[in-house]
DNA sequence: CCAATAATATACCAATTGGTATATTTTAAA
DNA sequence: TTTAAAATATACCAATTGGTATATTATTGG
């Protein structure tokens, strides 16, 4: 069973998570916090040391839903190449999916931090890593298995792909036009087709 | 001859907007913007009538800098198909060119002012689409002058290019990686050659 | 060189900022 | 049910926020 502080901590994180998604850490006041809970700051220093550090767990706690989310999703198939589709396949509902959280958190978090929070953006490095990490595994499964060319670069073609993706998220928000999104995984699936596959 | 007024708000822009582009909008604050200048609040809303007039200013300054830099470039040839290469071309120095600005304002400024400033942001939209439209508009050229298929959908691919740009910018700036800035130029050199060459 | 005006500096405003010390309430184990 | 401890609320802090009214200084055309 869960104690009362770890519920309020929970219940902080999911509440404030967005908010500071969406905003950026300098324009998320603490009473912007306080008034969205609807807990005093005594609550809420009680539970996080500061503002900054709240946004780093707030960070962390969003990014963990996502990569959940993305994990279930490749868990459809077993096929590496079908799990590079089901990547493509995940992010052409990004956008609904993503606004729930206040927007990607990896592109605004990223954005936000350069030059302004050193600790936040080691966070956002740490995670844009390990999503890599992740894709060149599948490619490099993929290799193995005699589904994608021995000639690829694993994760030069992940950081490819992830590069891709962020743009499509940029523009999408941007513009708010799901074109960009759309549009860039059908060229994604094109090159799994034509460049990637053995 | 321009009037001592002129010379100030240009100064200030001048000195101003790399601020804005760094920090975002929030998290620049009228003190920051005084010491910069080394000018009192007098001067600074003397010239400008608020603090988002002034964020807008320097964004279009910025702007303005960046595509007169790219325009020249780009006169580098005369044929539109050499005037693609020439962007990928110009977009492999922008990191170390982008610094001096403050990092990219289409990308720091479209993610600071997404659900926060929402004139900056149509700012930002109409920048995008006049570069879009630009690229559009060579591609077109080089389809009338036989040196592009005539399969190619000219605002599409301008929109890929851009896409893809774009994301390799954001992906440069937060993991201070320029591979990212490379590979992807290399990318688009091959799409120009494998997809748009006719 | 002078006067009208334009430009900039100064001093101030209420509101808000992140954060803290302390008081109060709630929790949970005995 | 009592009580020690944990969690939350309250009241406060100095510093800073964007902005303004007014005083002072520069500028520039005649």
């Amino acid at each position: 069973m869960q104690t009362k502080a770890e519920l309020t901590k929970q219940f902080i994180l999911e509440t404030v998570a967005p908010i500071f998604n969406q905003n950026g850490y300098a324009a998320t006041s603490m009473s912007d916090i306080t008034q969205a809970t609807g807990l005093t700051k005594g609550a809420i220093y009680g539970n996080f040391k500061n503002k900054e550090e709240l946004a780093i767990s707030a960070f962390k706690f969003t990014v963990k839903a996502l990569m959940k989310r993305i994990a279930r999703h490749l868990e459809l198939s077993d096929s590496p190449i079908q799990k590079l589709f089901l990547i493509s396949d995940f992010y052409r509902n990004y956008y609904d999916y993503s606004k729930q959280l206040g927007g990607c958190p990896v592109l605004n978090i990223g954005v936000d931090a350069n030059n302004q929070n050193t600790p936040l953006l080691e966070n956002v490095k740490i995670v844009i890593e390990k999503i890599q990490d992740q894709v060149a595994t599948i490619i490099e499964n993929g290799i193995e298995a005699g589904e994608i060319s021995t000639e690829i670069n694993a994760m030069q073609y992940a950081k490819r792909l992830d590069t891709m993706i962020q743009g499509a998220v940029f523009m999408t928000y941007t513009m708010d036009d799901e074109f960009y999104m759309k549009d860039t995984m059908n060229q994604i699936d094109q090159m799994i087709h034509n460049e990637l596959k053995a």
